[in-house]
DNA sequence: CGACGCGTTGAATGTTGTCAAACCGAGTGG
DNA sequence: CCACTCGGTTTGACAACATTCAACGCGTCG
């Protein structure tokens, strides 16, 4: 067993209370606690630094315990692309596993909590735990719907159905974690948001500004409450991105 | 062993032309056939026959022999979305695994010839071959590279450059087939086209002529001709999506 | 032959991007 | 305390690119 510092009450896979959403359900107490002596549970990552950076060596996937991460790779032309948000009890890395390094980069949007989770010991792991192979493979392939939702987003819908359908998304992603779905704070910035929804900033503030006008959103900065859900529903004309 | 039809010279995986491509290199030979054994190969896929269909039951990973495949799936509102195509070497449904059924529909854009890859059968034999689970871990996560490459493109670029950068993914491919990166026949129609870039079709159509009156390309129908590919590299500005 | 699918072309429209300016809050230094 | 900068955000005017709608050409198939 890993040793517990007294003043976490998240230290161990059994005990954190994201357990439900990173682990596979499947797995025994026992197993847990197996995964449990892999992870390891570094200080905290504090807002802009990054988990770690496009061409790093791949050897972990990560879990997010608190705060929010983002992902982004930056193509030749030095142009960034968001590619994705990570909040509480989602996992995040993936991307490395093909090229043995990573392709994008992950930085935390605010102070973050994050568990490492050695690739090449939870493979090993894996082939006695088929459950938590089988886990994995999911979980990517999750990944991969996410991605294709998004593709559709971008490509078949507009600015405002963009930008709802995120706000929803998040709005159920909350909500799996026991959160309000109608009253939240946005991790990121407007230009995060742009850059991940292929909008521009400007454009993203005037959807907001807009959407406050029909009275469906109340937006004071960074915090959102949701005044009208399925008048957004509506608007984002959309199936709910997947909550990872 | 499986039997083997004499009038075919790729009845088995250790003999098909493909393989360096759909396995993993590091196999042995008789791991090779090993696979080879789950692995079913069924009747030529008809153009416009489908795989599988969003909804079905996951049951297998396919990979291509001949021909090719465009994946789709169809939302809420009935708006249907391009979300690949495949050609010989390549595999797809891969989306299945996270749900236990396929969220994508899967049809053959002509006359095709797959191998079906019981996805169960393919995890237990995993557990025995660890080069194997390891490959198919990079194939999951090559597709989530690959669909955040089209996310970049979808948010980020014009008409002009998702359709030169199209191009040039598919002259890539071509080539890893060892067949010619320049001449070829696209096996989509200009409707797949747009709806896999998030352009209309009359888009598509005026980017193709256009290419052909700046002599990048010459276009007769399906039959491309790329002229110039440092032109046509320096107007997708664009790293070539990855050949899967 | 006519119907149909597919692709091309033209003109008008509209959504989003671009450019520019201003706002706001937080922090800094005089 | 105030002036200042700075990053993030908002707003406006204008332009551009892609869509929409419409028509037409071309080949295939009944």
């Amino acid at each position: 067993m890993s040793q517990q510092c007294p003043h976490s009450t998240e230290a161990t896979c059994r005990d954190c209370r994201m357990n439900s959403l990173c682990l596979p359900i499947a797995l025994e107490l026992d197993e847990v606690d197996l995964l449990n002596d892999i992870v390891q549970r570094g200080h905290p990552l504090h807002k802009d630094h990054s988990a770690y950076n496009c061409g790093d060596e791949f050897r972990s996937v990560y879990a997010v315990r608190s705060g929010a991460i983002k992902t982004y790779n930056v193509n030749d032309q030095g142009i960034e692309q968001v590619t994705g948000f990570y909040l509480p009890g989602e996992i995040f890395g993936m991307d490395g596993i093909a090229h043995n390094q990573h392709i994008n980069s992950a930085v935390a949007l605010e102070t973050a909590a994050i568990c490492e989770i050695p690739f090449g010991r939870m493979e090993e792991l894996s082939i006695t735990l088929p459950s938590l192979q089988r886990h994995f493979f999911k979980l990517m392939s999750r990944e991969i719907t996410y991605d294709q939702r998004l593709i559709t987003l971008l490509s078949k819908n507009s600015a405002e159905e963009r930008i709802a359908t995120l706000l929803l998304n998040l709005s159920a992603r909350n909500a799996k974690r026991k959160l309000s779905n109608v009253r939240f704070r946005l991790p990121m910035s407007r230009a995060d948001i742009g850059n991940y929804l292929g909008l521009t900033v400007e454009t993203v503030s005037r959807v907001f500004t807009g959407l406050q006008k029909q009275a469906i959103l109340d937006v004071d900065k960074k915090e959102i409450e949701i005044l009208d859900i399925p008048g957004l529903q509506q608007l984002a004309n959309t199936e709910v991105l997947s909550t990872r």
